[in-house]
DNA sequence: CCTACCGATCGGTAGG
DNA sequence: CCTACCGATCGGTAGG
């Protein structure tokens, strides 16, 4: 055995720094989140760990990338398997509030979280976190603006607010969900879709 | 002249620590609010500030209920002019909307940035960020009962729910505003609350 | 990947 | 209200 670790290795401790670091920086934040509790909690020296990322920022930002992932997979790949339009922006506001409810990430929705952190700090991690939103949010109203082509939606049906709506409801089932804790939300949330989507 | 501050003097030095403190937690959140630098920004010592308030969770919770007074006074405040029900729930949320795209607290809602930095850390701060919460969303349900007890809402307008839409709808905007720096999102509140609640 | 270290800053205290 | 200080912890670096 050298001495050395092999690539292969680094990458499995690369991404074990990323799954304890999503665990921790869901529930105390990516500042929260720090080199020497990541190091204390991996077994690992300080160093160690920043080794892979090279600064606390660059961590950050693969934090969010791995978060990303998660969310792509529990969020917008279910939607994949449904009909564009109206089929598919139901499955997705299903998939979303079910992501909240099931507490995917411990700490609620990481981007929320995220958005609230660094939205009045300027730099690379929050126009990352600005851009995924940004993504998200196209991602809705392409489905909404299709739906109601489709007439699959009220005439008049304006997209843009469609899919503004559709973001409160959740961020109001995210709060209810950490912060009070109310068992009764995601039915709430649930009620409040199909008024605005039907089914 | 007496080396002593006078009563008088010592509760104005409080006001201005608590003045500056709510504009840094505002834009920095309520751990990010150090006494040093509090210190530092009024030209006292840090002995100085902490022996206003002792410990540093003191002074997060003078910083709430300050914020406290900042928002009655420019949300609940107008919507006392109005008559209960409808008209009332109408000038509350116009009265929010308006608060957010002011930018009366320059981080956005000082509330829901103090929710999202605690909900998941148990202790005093925490539970009175859920209060305000709780106390907010009452007032909110109870406007609602009444307009729908009245007849100014569609029947079968269920309060919890319409609660629980214009709650998230205030989000929403209070994310366009902070993290997009969306010029249109208080129009898009606008129309999403004249859906709900007409006029 | 490690040890050993850096300067800065944290909340808080002693004593006046 | 101050100076002077405490132990702990921060992100990061040097050198191996």
């Amino acid at each position: 055995m050298s001495p050395r670790r092999s690539a292969a290795e680094a990458l499995g401790t690369r991404s074990a720094i990323l799954d304890r670091s999503v665990a921790i920086a869901s529930a105390e934040g990516l500042e929260g989140l720090t080199i020497g509790r990541l190091a204390l909690e991996l077994d690992m020296s300080k160093s160690g760990v920043l080794g892979h990322f090279g600064t606390k920022e660059a961590l950050q930002l693969a934090v969010l990338e791995r978060a990303d992932e998660v969310f792509r997979a529990e969020v917008w790949e279910p939607a994949r398997q449904a009909a564009p339009g109206l089929p598919r922006l139901r499955v997705l506001c299903e998939a979303w509030i079910s992501y909240l409810e099931r507490e995917v990430f411990p700490g609620g929705c990481f981007f929320v979280a995220a958005a609230h952190e660094f939205d009045g700090r300027p730099g690379p991690v929050r126009d990352a976190v600005e851009a995924r939103f940004a993504a998200w949010r196209a991602r809705l109203r392409k489905e909404a603006r299709r739906a109601a082509e489709a007439g699959d939606l009220p005439s008049g049906t304006d997209a843009d607010l469609l899919a503004f709506e559709l973001t409160g409801l959740v961020m109001a089932l995210n709060h209810a969900v950490q912060l009070h804790r109310d068992p009764e939300a995601g039915h709430l949330a649930r009620r409040a879709v199909r008024a605005r989507l039907g089914g």
